[in-house]
Parts: C-alpha cells; sequence; structure tokens
RNA sequence: GUGGGUAUAGCUCAGCUUGGUUAGAGCGCCAGAUUGUGGCUCUGGAGGUCGAGGGUUCGAGUCCCUUUACCCACCCCA
C-alpha cells in the first residue's frame, strides 16, 4: 500500500452542503413541491441527458453546454452527441413535442431538477444546480388569464419560506414593444432595445440613454420617451392609470397594457396583497424568447441577492420540434443560488443534524433487546428513533444526542429496569422525567 | 472570455514590511477533572511536505521567477 493520498477536493461550482444544510435545503425544495402542487401543476421529470442536436435546436450550440464523454472508450463506440441539459425549458419543449397526442391541454408541468451550465463560478453562480420550473402550455391559444395566476403561485411559495419580504415585478414586453413599433422601430431593433432597457436600474437612464442612441439608432426623443415609460412603476392600479394617460394606439401596446390590466386587477382575489406586487416596466429580460408578460421577483432588504424567481410569456414554445402551435407561460426558480444566498445571509439556519426525535441510550448492554422494542414502538409510531449502537460511556452518549440536536434521550440502567419506570430526558432544558415504560410513546410525544 | 486578489493545522486566520532557535492563535477534534448525564469552566493531547516547482542566500513560511488551484468582480444568467 502506498502512502500517498489523493487530496479530496469537489469541483468548483458543483455545491454539496452538510446535513444539516442539506435538511433545510430539503425543506424548501418540499415548501416548491408543495406549493406548485397546491396549483394543480403536475410533476415530471426528464433525463439529465439529451441529444446535443436537441439542446442546440435554438441554432448553435450553447458555449456553456457540458457535452458527456467515455475517456477510454474505443474510438469507434465514443458517444459524443450525448450533454447535460442546460435548462428545463427545452427538454419540456422536446417532452411536450414527443407526448403531444398523450398530454391534456392547456398542460400544467412542474420540473425540480439539477441542471448543467459551463460558467465560471463565483458567489451564487454555480455550474450545477437546481432549477424548479412550473409552466403551462396552451394548444393554439393560452388565456392571458394564466399570467395573472402565476404571481399567486410565487407569492404562496415565498411566504411559507419565510425568508422575509419580498415584491414580485411584472411587466409586459408589449408595451414597450408596442411604442417602439409605433414610431417605425424594426422588430430586432427593438428586441435589442428591450435588452437595454433591462439594465435600467443597473447602469441608469444616461447610461441607457446613450446606449439606444448609439448601439440602436434610436432618435434621441424617442430614447428618452422609452426611458421615461419604463422608468414607470409601482401599485398595479397607479400604473395603469399612468399608461392610460399615454396616447399610444399601437395594437401590441394596448394588447399588453390589456394583459397587465387583467393581471392587476385580479391579484387581490388570487390571494397576492398589494405589498407584494409592483409593476415595474423596465423589466423585460434579456431572453429574446419571451413575448408578453414578464416576472421578476426580489427579496425587499436583500435585492442585491438579484432576482430569486423569474419567468414569462411566450408565444410558441416548441417550434423547432413540432408544427404545433404551443404558446406557455412559466417561471423558475434557482433554488441553489436562493438557498446559498440565504445560508449566507443568516436568513435560513442550518437544522438539526440528524432526523432522529429520541436517542435510546444504551447503559447495559446485556438489555439490549428492551432498548430495541422500545426503538421499535417508537419508530412503528412514525417518530425517528435511533439507538446508540456503540461500546461508549454513557456520558459520550448523552454528548452524541447534544452534538447530533436530537431532542429526547431515553434512559434505562439498573434501577429503572427494577422499577419499570424509565428516564426521558429533555436535552433542550435538561429536564428529566420519569415515566412508566408503557406510556412511552404517548410520552414522547407530548414533548415534541 | 476580461480584470483584480488569495494560497500557513480539519475550519477561520496571524506571522511576510525589517529572512535567523523546536511555525502560532481561536474554533473544532480526542482524553481527563465527573467510571448514571450534554451545553459552561479548567487541564492535557493529537494534528502542519507553510499550494507545487525552481532561484537568491551561510540560512527562505518570509525575497525573486514560473506554475496550479481557488476566490471576487465584469459579461450573462437561476
Amino acid at each position: 500500500m502506498t502512502d500517498s493520498i489523493i487530496e479530496p477536493r469537489a469541483v468548483s461550482g458543483f455545491p454539496e452542503w452538510l446535513p444539516e444544510e442539506e435538511a433545510e435545503f430539503q425543506r424548501l425544495l418540499g415548501i416548491v413541491k408543495k406549493g406548485f402542487e397546491t396549483f394543480g401543476f403536475a410533476p415530471i421529470e426528464t433525463p439529465a441527458a439529451e441529444l446535443l442536436e436537441v439542446l442546440a435546436s435554438k441554432g448553435e450550440i450553447n458555449k456553456q453546454i457540458y457535452t458527456l464523454a467515455r475517456p477510454n472508450a474505443a474510438e469507434e463506440e465514443r458517444e459524443t452527441d450525448m450533454a447535460l441539459h442546460f435548462d428545463l425549458t427545452v427538454p419540456l419543449a422536446r417532452y411536450v413535442a414527443m407526448n403531444f397526442d398523450k398530454l391534456s391541454f392547456p398542460f400544467r408541468r412542474y420540473q425540480i431538477q439539477k441542471v448543467w451550465r459551463g460558467e465560471r463560478p463565483q458567489k451564487g453562480r454555480f455550474r450545477e444546480f437546481y432549477q424548479c420550473d412550473i409552466d403551462v402550455i396552451g394548444h393554439e391559444s393560452l388565456d392571458p388569464l394564466n399570467d395573472a395566476e402565476i404571481p399567486a403561485v410565487i407569492y404562496g411559495i415565498f411566504t411559507k419560506m419565510q425568508i422575509g419580504a419580498f415584491v414580485i415585478r411584472v411587466s409586459n414586453r408589449k408595451i414597450l414593444q408596442g411604442i417602439l413599433l409605433e414610431f417605425a422601430t424594426p422588430a430586432e431593433i427593438a428586441m435589442e432595445a428591450l435588452r437595454i432597457v433591462d439594465r435600467l436600474p443597473k447602469i441608469g437612464a444616461d447610461a441607457v440613454q446613450h446606449d439606444l442612441e448609439t448601439g440602436c439608432g434610436l432618435p434621441s426623443e424617442l430614447a428618452a420617451h422609452i426611458i421615461e415609460i419604463a422608468g414607470i412603476s409601482g401599485r398595479g392600479a397607479d400604473v395603469m392609470e399612468r399608461l392610460e394617460k399615454n396616447n399610444h394606439s399601437h395594437p401590441l401596446y394596448l394588447e399588453g397594457a390589456e394583459e397587465l390590466k387583467l393581471l392587476v386587477t385580479n391579484l387581490a382575489a388570487l390571494g397576492v396583497p398589494d405589498d407584494a406586487f409592483e409593476v415595474d416596466l423596465s423589466i423585460t429580460r434579456g431572453l429574446d424568447y419571451y413575448t408578453g408578460t414578464v416576472y421578476e421577483t426580489f427579496l425587499r432588504d436583500y435585492s442585491q441577492l438579484g432576482s430569486i424567481c423569474s419567468g414569462g410569456r411566450y408565444d410558441n414554445l416548441a417550434s423547432h420540434f413540432t408544427t404545433q402551435h404551443l404558446p406557455g407561460v412559466g417561471i423558475s426558480i434557482g433554488l441553489t443560488r436562493l438557498f446559498s444566498n440565504l445560508l449566507d445571509a443568516g436568513i435560513v439556519k442550518p437544522s438539526a443534524k440528524s432526523p432522529s426525535k429520541v436517542l435510546v441510550s444504551v447503559m447495559d448492554r446485556a438489555r439490549l433487546k428492551d432498548y430495541f422494542s422500545a426503538a421499535t414502538e417508537l419508530r412503528h409510531a412514525g417518530i425517528p428513533t435511533e439507538v446508540f449502537l456503540e461500546n461508549k460511556r454513557f456520558k459520550a452518549q448523552i454528548k452524541y444526542a447534544d452534538k447530533k440536536g436530537i431532542p429526547l434521550v431515553l434512559i434505562a440502567g439498573e434501577t429503572e429496569f427494577a422499577t419499570g419506570t424509565w428516564l426521558l430526558k429533555d436535552m433542550r432544558n435538561g429536564i428529566q422525567t420519569s415515566i412508566s415504560r408503557k406510556e412511552l410513546v404517548t410520552c414522547v410525544s407530548s414533548l415534541l
């Protein structure tokens, strides 16, 4: 045996958590899952790998896509056409196109899976991370009411997470697009202009004005007007009022305003309070497949964390895979990034290191069967229980419960066996109570 | 891809400017004080090729060069 050990190193950008952190992550994951299902979204899972051809359906192969390879495979059996999915939208498009005849529309699905991107990792940016997606896919058409319901899903989830005040910001790309088209801006230029406007909060009005003029060739008056409109934000009703005072008449503009109004007027009934919602016309999202409503969600006290959930409406999900017309609307929560930020900020705290609620200590190894049957009773009652199996002093057993965050310790030695009255110690306050062996489950339950 | 920074104990870091006995601290870990009781305290202990390679020097954790890794920011995004 060689005495050289390989220095253990994890791949940068591929995060992993300690048990007490992972438990918290799983708790949040459960909230997301429940939140999605509460709105009738059905879970699906697609493979980690797709054919490169499928992932590259939008034209070029994204620089950030990882392919799969077997470095030791013989030359002739090397597969180079498999790649890890980069998001969940393209796999969804493929899935819907393939199963079109078996799915019922509108199709409401959620998908919580890891995705992989070849990025340079840094704080809050990973190469492997969880995306939690919901989408509603319509066939031929999808009512704008679907757009209105999405904020309610988001609101429900982040409220349950108890991660502080947050705000869902919503806009509709058709509004700015309509204005640009009204002034005869070519479609591609309009698209580019929206991308620039998206950076308004980040780089400021002057920089955007400059970029719109020099980058897109917009007349300075139009650029200024776009910035003015994009600068509108606030309570839904107030923004709608301001928009109605504008005299724009382009059909796209009117459509966008109408859709936004539908969303705004239904929020209260859908359970989204005013203080968690804002219309912000500067939100356009850089991605060009969004065609109408767009969403971004921020924590009020930690806006520097960036958007914790975003998405929007698109015209046609799977135009590369089918001739069926499939409009949709969806959002994605980047749970890994959110979780890692929440941990750093101390908004979520690591939980206990073990799910165990009871540690059965073993004082007398000759009575093992008594300890095991007590544990079995507790387990049958659904109470996570472990028995201390190592041959160590009692002190070490108590210490173990303390370190693992196990709240209750069941104790029985010579005296207890003699009287049939065991001890139950509550580690949280140090209080130790004598309990009848027969009432074990009842007593434990009442302390949990 | 562009620009900065860091690398010393399991973890967080000091030591480097002004090179010089056995390289330190806090936390964590193990043991004991208390052989049926954790957290607090005290005592003791284990644990380091000072990222790697080369150079300068009588002598390098410290100075110089190379290299690798990681971190942060930009771009973009979740």
